[in-house]
DNA sequence: ACAAAAGTGTTCGATATACACCCATGT
DNA sequence: ACATGGGTGTATATCGAACACTTTTGT
């Protein structure tokens, strides 16, 4: 038998399967903590709890675009830092039938982003972790993104996802110490990324207190 | 409506659905190398292609319990470390139809493997991932897996797991030695896993040379 | 005795930690 | 003038890289 005259005698209908959604988990920063975007949800199951952004994979587009056009729904942004999570497929996760749901995260600088009116909200990241009330296992979803950002801020650049496009140090640094739940030194933390910054001739004004540099992120030299 | 109603209402046969997979990467050492087991596929697509252990996820199993079953038929292994890799969603990565594949990883010491006669066998990593003449998108998840693993090496203890519950240290730093692709020095590597293993009242012996200490891992204490 | 590999102590340099101090602005 | 936060230099501690040397076996 050849492959074409597999392909043609094969039916997929002939396999029952599961349903497959894309659950993302969109951080920012607001008031000094880290924020998630949830959503009320209007329908069952869970109706009334908070639910992460997410929507049924289409026959047509693959896991990143799901995730793409969920986020673009509830939020009109696109050309985001984001990135896979984990993929959860627990019997008993949604009762309406088996759902694997295939997770993200993603980053945006709360300056850039405008909700519109809607249902969905940001909400202290640290309190939808350790919530027992939150639609299906999305605390644990956030859960396990906090944790994904807390391990890449160290190695990676992902902080500057958080921050506009041009920024201060001092706001950079509070990035930082919010993602790592500690103070850092000033001093280090400038040598510890100076290498990763390019300034601008600008600097803040309109403050109490000596202006700051505004910075952009280095490109990486390719 | 109440949420059983809702429920009652529910046809789940109404949405389209992806097919779901989990593939799984089983990595050892031999003969100095990292090796990864693959199957010589007797069926379209891709008959007599090299692929990867898979298998169709069960609508009574999780993914993890799929991966382990999976793992268990084509080699009788079980109670070994694994760990989810990522979820491959690409619209054409299987000309049947559409299937989204969520990997693993798993690792086990070669001493405490046997594989039944079959066309399961292990071939080297390396070539696997820069081969293109490998069944799906497997080539790419093997890379994938190369990558988690170097980068785990320095962080966690998943070398272990590559080698007998009784070891001696030579052994040891050799399996880093072919996870990193350098060579370290004895005195420093030492000194960096002193704190993770036990010594046993062992020794090895036949060798024309110094015998070696035999060593366990130390239990994490609770 | 010697080859071969196991095992150990010590130096050197890079990097992270900690602190002390100076600077520029608005009130 | 001074409070406030921006910005920088220097000392100290910690960790990893590198090397030199000793030890124990089989032949």
């Amino acid at each position: 038998m050849t492959e074409q005259e597999f392909l043609k005698q094969y039916h997929r209908e002939d396999y029952d399967r599961p349903s497959v959604t894309v659950d993302l988990a969109l951080f920012t920063i607001q008031d000094e903590k880290l924020k998630v975007l949830m959503i009320h949800r209007k329908e069952h199951p869970f109706q009334g709890k908070l639910s992460l952004v997410g929507t049924f994979v289409g026959m047509q587009e693959s896991l990143d675009e799901s995730a793409v056009r969920a986020l673009n729904q509830k939020t009109g942004l696109h050309d985001i830092y984001f990135e896979q999570l984990y993929t959860w497929g627990n019997l008993d996760r949604d009762p309406r039938m088996r759902v694997i749901s295939v997770s993200y995260y993603a980053l945006v600088p709360s300056e850039s982003i405008q909700l519109p009116e809607g249902d969905a909200q940001f909400y202290s990241a640290d309190e939808i972790a350790n919530s027992d009330e939150i639609a299906f296992d999305h605390s644990q979803i956030v859960r396990y993104g906090i944790e994904r950002i807390r391990n890449k801020v160290n190695y990676t650049d992902i902080a500057f996802s958080l921050v506009p496009e041009e920024f201060t140090l001092p706001q950079l640094q509070k990035v930082y110490e919010i993602l790592l739940g500690q103070k850092l030194y000033k001093a280090n933390f400038r040598k510890k990324i100076a290498d990763k910054i390019q300034p601008t001739n600008k600097m803040t004004s309109g403050e109490a207190h000596r202006p700051s540099h505004i910075y952009r992120k280095k490109e990486s030299i390719c």
